[in-house]
DNA sequence: GTGAAAGCGCTAACAC
DNA sequence: GTGTTAGCGCTTTCAC
């Protein structure tokens, strides 16, 4: 990497004029224009950038604030991260937190592996990892991370986990069908090369304690043409695969919001009542699952508490380094509409 | 802000052995056990946070890689940072451009102001910022930043930018409905204390369009019943605000997705035909809308390219510092659906 | 087992 | 106008 020394060399000036040329200040400190131009040139044709590190390291006099790695993954629900910026912002200036910065990390679900060498320098002094795939957490069980790790997800031992119990959820969704006494009941969720490991325990949750209650579980699945991204759109192929097959629970538990969205509207349009012919619940946020006639029932994933417990303790965690990771888990929210009364 | 002197000073040992324990390396380097209890008791007692960039400055044999700051408020379009982060990470992984780390600067809308020491120290080799307010593009006019600036939206000479002409919209929207030989037209938006900028540009080129086209433009505003959160919920009581009013234009360009979504709803419930009775354009992304009976006519904000050309020109502006600032326009995508055909 | 010392790239006070 | 020098906080080599 090329330094103001190098470029000093080149032109054949002191590493200070060049210093002070390129903070912008040469004209102040009355730099010819001529050696100005010069240095500016070559560092432009050298590929010069300055090293934050270093200015960071020489000049400030306030203290250093830390710096938090946050690993994301594009199947994170996007209103999560704006959620995180949010509360942040409202906990650093109300003095709830010390101040910290979190430098985005992208990776993709299942290659959090990639990240290695990154997380392994300890460059950061904190890291906040939302692990996907069972690959994931893998890697962050075997790696040995001497900074403090505040996880969203999965079950590791030695780092803060900060997140929601989806096995409760799929069980007592299942319950809850119970209880209206249903016998026949389905689970929806999107067709995926690889689901979310979250989904898969609610899922699994889900159809154990079915089988518990003696309930009839059926998964609806269907061959999508090709891939799908538009998760409204498979919403709509399921739900129509449901009708052409004749296969309707009296009870569906949608495990995505859009998904939901999708299958509703077919629902209606075909003419299946709801809740009199089927209920649903669905785990995800949208408003419009609200405004839906008749209205939704939803379990929705806690964001902003999720986002406050885990910058609350990335904070603790960067006072008392060394102390025990906390696990704390996150009550989701149910809010019980017209689709399923409690 | 207390280093690793100050804690070789309170427990009279060097500064090398306190740096090899808090490293983790005590063991490996045999320090003794007592030695290593205390420097570890020490370092948290007094609130030890070391200093990543003299760590990173002493460690890096690999180049430095340029920290750009992502200046974000809350009102941003919550898909958009997602969108970003996908982007940037295909962008770096296929080697488009070099790798660059994004710090987020959480600030609220108006108020990038206070973000003015941290952005003029110079502390990275690049500035993110999508303005909001007319406060927001004032203080970054008015700024001198040294380094290199894209700007998402404003006008701003000495910075580069990449956004949407929301003039042409509104533009092109009004002359739509003309073309369609509407005589008496609509829009609505969300009633906030303060709109975006953008909102406002799109929704003033709108209605002088009209009033050039002697179409009769009206406004839908209502008296909201104190803040609504909701902009699906806002967007049911502006339209049954309309029906109640008996103010139905026969054309109708809604701002925002949501807003659009809650007032549909109320259309079809209420016998409004659409597009027989009302024809509508609306700006936002939502798979909604595509789904919708009639599907909707829709013109997004293109968040992919918007990322793209804006990661794009902090390459060059990196690799190529104090080259003339680049204005980038980039088109909005129309879709024209049942709701409103071309 | 622990300490002394050098040096990462940069800025700024001061010297000339 | 430009150069010399010290030092920001940390890690690491080498010495003892």
């Amino acid at each position: 990497m090329v330094s103001i020394y190098d470029i000093a060399k080149e032109v054949g000036l002191s590493a200070s004029t060049v210093s002070l040329v390129l903070s912008g200040r040469g004209e102040k400190m009355r730099i010819s224009r001529e050696t100005e131009r010069l240095i500016l040139e070559t560092a432009n044709r050298m590929g010069y950038i300055p090293n934050m590190s270093a200015r960071k390291l020489r000049t400030s006099k306030a203290r250093h604030i830390p710096e938090i790695a946050l690993c994301w993954s594009p199947t994170q629900h996007s209103l999560f991260l704006n959620t995180f910026i949010n509360v942040l912002q409202d906990m650093i200036s109300s003095g709830e937190v010390r101040e910290m910065r979190f430098i985005i990390l992208p990776y993709k679900n299942g290659e959090l592996e990639k990240l290695e060498s990154i997380l392994i320098t300890n460059y950061f002094n904190g890291i906040v990892v939302p692990p996907v795939f069972q690959e994931d957490i893998d890697f962050l069980k075997k790696t040995n991370i001497q900074v403090p790790v505040v996880a969203l997800f999965g079950d590791i031992d030695q780092y803060n986990l900060v997140s929601v119990d989806n096995r409760k959820v799929g069980k007592e969704v299942a319950e809850i069908f119970h209880r209206h006494g249903h016998h026949r009941v389905g689970i929806m969720q999107s067709e995926e090369k690889k689901p979310a490991l979250s989904v898969e325990q609610r899922r699994s949750s889900f159809l154990n304690t079915c089988q518990a209650f003696k309930m009839e579980a059926e998964e609806i699945r269907g061959n999508l043409p090709g891939p799908v991204h538009n998760k409204v759109e498979e919403g709509k192929i399921l739900a129509e695969k449901m009708i052409k097959d004749n296969d309707i629970p009296t009870a569906l538990f949608i495990q995505n919001d859009l998904l939901a969205i999708g299958a509703i509207s077919v629902f209606s349009e075909q003419g299946i009542n709801i809740p009199e012919d089927m209920e649903i619940i669905v785990y995800g946020v949208n408003d419009m699952l609200e405004i839906n006639n008749p209205p939704i029932t939803s379990i929705s994933y806690p964001t902003g508490e999720i986002s406050r417990e885990c910058i609350l303790l990335m904070d603790k965690a960067l006072n008392r380094p060394g102390t025990k990771p906390v696990r704390k888990i996150i009550d989701t929210r149910y809010v019980f509409r017209e689709s399923c009364l409690y």
